[in-house]
Formats: C-alpha cells, sequence, structure tokens
DNA sequence: ACAATCCGGATATTACACGTCCAGATTCCC
DNA sequence: GGGAATCTGGACGTGTAATATCCGGATTGT
C-alpha cells in the first residue's frame, strides 16, 4: 500500500481538527508533515475526484473536508489513492500451457483460487468500511487529550489573521527522506501518537 | 500482490493432484503453466523454506508437498511468498513537522491510524488463515469434476515410466507475456477454470 | 494587474518486482 | 567413478510503477 494513504488519512484528520471551514492549502498541510509539497498536491487532488475533499482555487484557495468525518470511512480514502483494483489479480495460467488444448471445457466456470483470495478481499474491504474516520479521530483524542487545540495552535488559527508566517521552522530540509526499508522493521508494534 | 503467490497456489494443487510422492521438477511444474522456470524455482524455494513444501536434490529429485492440503492455509502461502510484512507501513509522519517540538509527549501512546489499518489486515489475514487448500481444490473440482485425472494425464503419471518427452508442446515461447495491465481490467468476474 | 493557489500533464528519479545466469552441492544411473 | 539432472543461493540485468519535480494554464482575492 503506498505511503498517499497514510498522507490522506492524516490531512483528512488534521483538517477536521482545525474547526474551520477555511480552506487549507497545499503548501500548509504540506508543511505541517514536512510533506513533498507538489507530491502531497497528487494526493489532494486524487482525495478531491473521489468527493473526499472539495478544492477552491485563487489566492485563498485550498482544500477543506467535502463531508463530515463520520461520513469517511478508511475504505472511501484507500479507494481514492489506492484505485479500485484488488490485491489479487489473476494471469490466467490456468489457460496456459497444459490447459490451453481444448477451449471446450472449462470456460465461463468460476475459478475457486480467484473467489477465495476474493473473499479475503472483501473481508479486508469490509474491515475498512466498518471504521469512519471520525472513529479514528475519536480512538486518536481518547490516547493524546490535547491533540485538537495542539492542531489548531501550529496552524495559528483561532487568531483572525491567517499568522503571516509559519510558527516553526516551516518546510526546509523536507523531502529525501528515503522510506522507511521494510526489511529492517525497527520498532515492531504500532507506534506512537494518534 | 505479486503474481507469485499465483503461481505458488496452482503449483500445491497441482502436486495434490497428482497423488503420487515422486517429486516433480521446476521444470515440468513451469511447464505445465507455461511459466519461466528459473523464476518459478526461486518461489518454490520460497515455499520449502517456509515448510510448505519439501525438496530433494538429485537427478530424479523436485519438489514435493510437506504435509496434507488441509494443512496448508491460503495463509501460508501468501506469507510465504509475500513475506511477514503489512501492506500498511507507518512512516511516523506524526512525528515530523508540527509534531517534531517537543519528546515529551505523543510517545508510546498507539497510534489510531495505524491500529485501525491493523484491524483490516488482520480481517483479512483471518480469511485467508481460514481457507485451506483442501477447500479450494474442492471447490474447483465442483465445478470441473475431470481435473485430476486430466492432469495426471497431462503428467504422464500413471505409466510407471516418467514418459521421456513431454506429451503436449512442451515450453516453448514461454515468457514476455507481459501481467494484464491493471488499468485495462478487461473481463470483471473471477474468470474460468478452478 | 498581480500574486497565490489549484489543475493536469510531462518529465525525471528511484525502488522493486520480474527474470536470467552461474558456481556449487546432491543424488541417480550407467 | 563419471556424467547428467536437479536443487541452492547469490549476483546480475531488465522493465514497470511508485515517488517526486516542474511547468503552463485557469481561477480567485487583493
Ligand atoms: S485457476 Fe483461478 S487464479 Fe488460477 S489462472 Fe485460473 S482464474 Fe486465475
Ligand atoms: S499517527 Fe499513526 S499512521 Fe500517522 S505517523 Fe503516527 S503512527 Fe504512523
Amino acid at each position: 500500500m503506498s505511503e498517499g494513504v497514510e498522507w490522506a488519512v492524516h490531512c483528512c484528520l488534521t483538517l477536521a481538527w482545525l474547526e474551520d471551514d477555511r480552506p487549507v492549502s497545499t503548501a500548509r498541510l504540506a508543511a505541517g508533515y514536512e510533506l513533498p509539497p507538489a507530491y502531497l498536491n497528487k494526493q489532494l487532488q486524487a482525495l478531491a475526484k473521489a468527493g473526499i475533499l472539495t478544492s477552491t482555487p485563487g489566492v485563498k484557495g485550498g482544500f477543506r473536508l467535502a463531508r463530515p468525518l463520520d461520513k469517511i470511512t478508511l475504505m472511501d480514502v484507500v479507494t481514492a489513492i489506492e484505485g479500485p483494483d484488488e490485491a489479487f489479480q489473476c494471469t490466467e495460467i490456468r489457460q496456459r500451457g497444459m490447459g490451453a488444448e481444448g477451449p471446450e471445457r472449462r470456460f465461463r466456470v468460476p475459478c475457486a483460487v480467484a473467489s477465495a483470495m476474493h473473499r479475503a478481499e472483501l473481508a479486508w474491504r469490509r474491515a475498512l468500511a466498518a471504521q469512519t474516520l471520525a472513529d479514528v479521530r475519536a480512538e486518536a483524542e481518547g490516547h493524546v487529550p490535547g491533540l485538537g487545540e495542539g492542531i489548531q495552535r501550529w496552524y495559528g488559527r483561532g487568531a483572525s489573521t491567517p499568522s503571516p508566517a509559519a510558527p516553526a521552522g516551516s518546510a526546509s530540509a523536507a523531502s529525501r527522506r528515503p522510506r522507511a526499508s521494510r526489511t529492517s522493521g525497527a520498532s515492531g508494534a504500532p507506534p506512537a501518537t494518534g
């Protein structure tokens, strides 16, 4: 699964925590997590095309949530970023080699391998669709009570002026951080934050 | 998911359908599905290292099932080929940018995003672990009754001599078939065979 | 008018799945 | 014993897709 999913979930949650219907630009969302702004913009565009975010152009434009968090499931976000294809893609190797003789038999009958994989995929998708971003937000706030306020403070919301300079070090040495190698593993359990 | 999973499942089922404890070489398994032999060998080695197959070297060597089909789950095969990593890998973007201030808070508390994704992954793994290759085989035979006998015939089993020449066109124009493009989609439902 | 922003495509870079090849070890058959 | 067939494990090459950047165009606020 591409890391764009993680970015997308975090951006949606951030937009919700701001509790503010003013749109937030790609640059500011990217600075909040030190992500490459141009690439993050691609993911946000995908979320907008999927109807999860709405985008407004112009100098005070940006992105905002298209609907409340409890109407956005994790399945929505994953599908918007990853596309609709299933993980297991059948290559029809069964029709090759010893199965490539007469087209008489083995046609149109459902495949046991593919349908077994399909059942597992369905279980995954159901589990994703059963969890809304509101659930995730609630669980996160249960772990870290001050979360929303901290984010609002970092974004300078609450003050009517949109805070001319970014409060912290802004975006500087952002990109070129090679995604943590999958083999190295490092820490095991689901790590910090919420 | 890599196509090696499909190859692995088909090879295990084929070994079971042969109803014969003589090992089958990589070359013959590859010829049966027109797969690149050297690369299929890599997948079979992974299955052997996972304890699903046993390999015997030597001129009459090859691979055979290490245990009966009803003791091999789809989860076993997928893990053997794909490795143990979860699909969603957290990059800890939460610790960057606005979250990179003091190490005092947000440490060691479980992550809501990661654990939600983890729950979905667990559902997928449970669904895979609940289906054994024996189930898949039974479902396949329900769809195409003559399956096992046809495979045994193609492999020349039943005749005590291991059939000096491959019955059909053997392996010739095997590889270089670009895996069906994921975007093209083509047919929708789980396709033919079993 | 100008600046900030989104939009969408083109392009570059990098990681990894895919595939080949080779030297070594083991076993079978003559 | 010698040769052939096979597995083993690693190095290597290849091609595609994920990652990342860039630019021209359109839209909107000041
Ligand atoms: S048996 Fe199923 S998984 Fe295998 S090639 Fe046929 S359709 Fe694909
Ligand atoms: S909040 Fe969860 S998913 Fe996001 S960076 Fe932290 S641990 Fe990873």
